[in-house]
RNA sequence: GCGGGUGUAGCUCAGUUGGUUAGAGCGCCAGUUUGUGGUAUUGGAUGUCGCCGGUUCAAAUCCGGUCACUCGCCCCA
């Protein structure tokens, strides 16, 4: 009983989901790849600490949703959550750091405990873009361009709307925190439970809260912009000037935030309100300071990730699965002779199945359900002359051909060259 | 983790105030067609009514629990 169903939180892909999936793993690693970003991977398990450090012990993250366990050598070790921090103590692992910059692509499954809903699993898929070792702005340019494109060559782009914000330096943010934190005391108990919680554990979240009483006190607090630095306020600039100059739509948001700890300067989000409260189709920003954190040297580093299962659920595109032919065995004495025919086929790449059903009427019609567009029907009178049945399930002609002209006839067929399709 | 909704055939869903053999469409299988599919026509099988327990003469229907999905919150891709 159990065992018949998944996992919570877990799905199969069977075979539409799967070719979704490839279709925008495809996709992605042939944009980032012109982008520079090179395909790369790490595990899916690190020591735990890989992810507690930089993503804060306190965020809800590491707190409640990793999957964490000991492995018989007593080491704790975690599912990855997300990828950024395993890219990034892969970097340094390999010595990296002293050729840089590094501009890498990864894709693959990541792990949170979380509740499940329509696009939240416990068991998802990102891509994602990595751009390690500069402080430049035009770095921030090239990751959101190449969002941009990937979302775009999609076909999801205009669904999304791009959410771009500055977090400021440390300095910036340091004083914001202080200052948006001394403005909320004020008002602490008429803050919605979880903000009151927030004010403790990650104040700037509180800005996009959802709860009205908490959307009321937020619009009179400090804003976020007035306290940048200068070079803070520098960076964004030159980088909100390079995508207006690429023509990339953007749209200021104030309030937005970035989760995890490590985020500095640019934020960056594209949402969409096709998928109600799971709308962050792809996020991303700036993270300079991790790279300290796992024990690197002082380095800049921007990136992105997507959701696959998200995107997957703006997408209608799937490739269903069809046969281009199949040979048809009509006597049991010739089932070698059509094997043959079929791995012959096959060989000349040819996708072809022997429909294993009994009878000829319905293995045709086997055939026509697995969209083949031609048929050989191989039988004993066929063998006895050296020839077999053509028979071609669009438009029903079928004639005899020789044996030997099987293979340029298939050939003909499928680069479309006939006039007529018997005419040669 | 918190709150709401849903769970009936492979799929999409009906099922009256509790009432006796639980239905439709699609799909599937078979016949009309023993070496010829699609269309048509005839027939057939769909099933632990999510699971466990309770109330009742009687439960798909009411109650409790549980599991799964789903929506919102939290959080995030």
């Amino acid at each position: 009983m159990k065992p018949m169903q998944p996992v919570r939180g877990t799905a199969d892909l069977m075979p539409r989901q799967k070719s979704q999936m490839n279709i925008i793993l495809q996709k992605a690693s042939t944009v980032a790849s012109r982008y520079g970003f090179q395909d790369m991977e790490t595990p899916i398990f690190e020591f735990s600490e890989v992810f507690s450090r930089p993503l804060g012990e306190s965020s809800d993250v590491v707190a409640k949703e990793t999957y964490s366990f000991q492995d018989r050598g007593g080491s704790s070790l975690t599912l990855r959550p997300e990828g950024t921090a395993s890219v990034m103590r892969a970097l340094i692992s390999n010595g990296l750091t002293q050729s840089l910059p590094q501009k890498f692509y990864y894709g693959g499954p990541m792990f949170r405990y979380e509740r499940p809903q329509k696009g939240r699993m416990r068991q998802f898929h990102q891509i994602g873009c990595e751009y390690i070792g500069s402080f430049n702005p035009l770095a921030d340019a090239e990751v959101i361009g190449c969002a941009t494109q990937f979302l775009s060559e999609l076909g999801v782009f205009d669904t999304c709307i791009l959410h771009l914000n500055s977090l400021g330096d440390a300095e910036s943010r340091d004083d914001y925190r202080a200052s948006l934190v001394a403005f909320l005391s004020n008002y602490k108990n008429e803050l919605s439970i979880d903000s009151q919680r927030r004010l403790n554990e990650n104040p700037l979240r509180i800005l996009d809260s959802k709860a009205d009483e908490d959307r009321e006190i937020i619009k009179d607090a400090p804003r976020l912009p007035a306290f940048l630095t200068t070079q803070a306020k520098h960076h964004f600039e030159q980088l909100t000037n390079a995508l207006d100059k690429a023509g990339i739509n953007w749209q200021l948001d104030t309030n937005l935030v970035r989760g995890l700890d490590y985020y500095s300067h640019t934020a960056f989000e594209f949402i969409t309100d096709a998928l109600g409260s799971q709308g962050t189709v792809l996020g991303g920003g700036r993270y300079d300071g991790l790279s300290a954190m796992l024990g690197g040297p002082d380095m800049g580093a921007v990136g992105f990730a997507a959701g696959v299962e998200r995107l997957a659920l703006l997408i209608e595109k799937n490739e269903e699965f069809t046969y281009d032919i199949a040979v048809v065995i009509v006597d049991d004495e010739v089932a070698s002779d059509g094997f043959a025919l079929a791995q012959n086929l096959r060989l000349q790449g040819f996708k072809t199945d022997i429909p294993m059903v009994p009878q000829v009427g319905k293995k045709l019609k086997r055939a026509s359900l697995i969209g083949c567009e031609l048929s050989f029907i191989i039988g004993k009178n066929e063998i006895k002359s050296d020839t077999i049945q053509v028979k071609i399930m669009t438009t029903g002609e079928q004639k005899q051909i020789g044996i030997s002209q099987v293979i340029s006839f298939a050939t003909k067929f499928f680069k479309r060259e006939l006039e007529s399709n018997f005419s040669e």
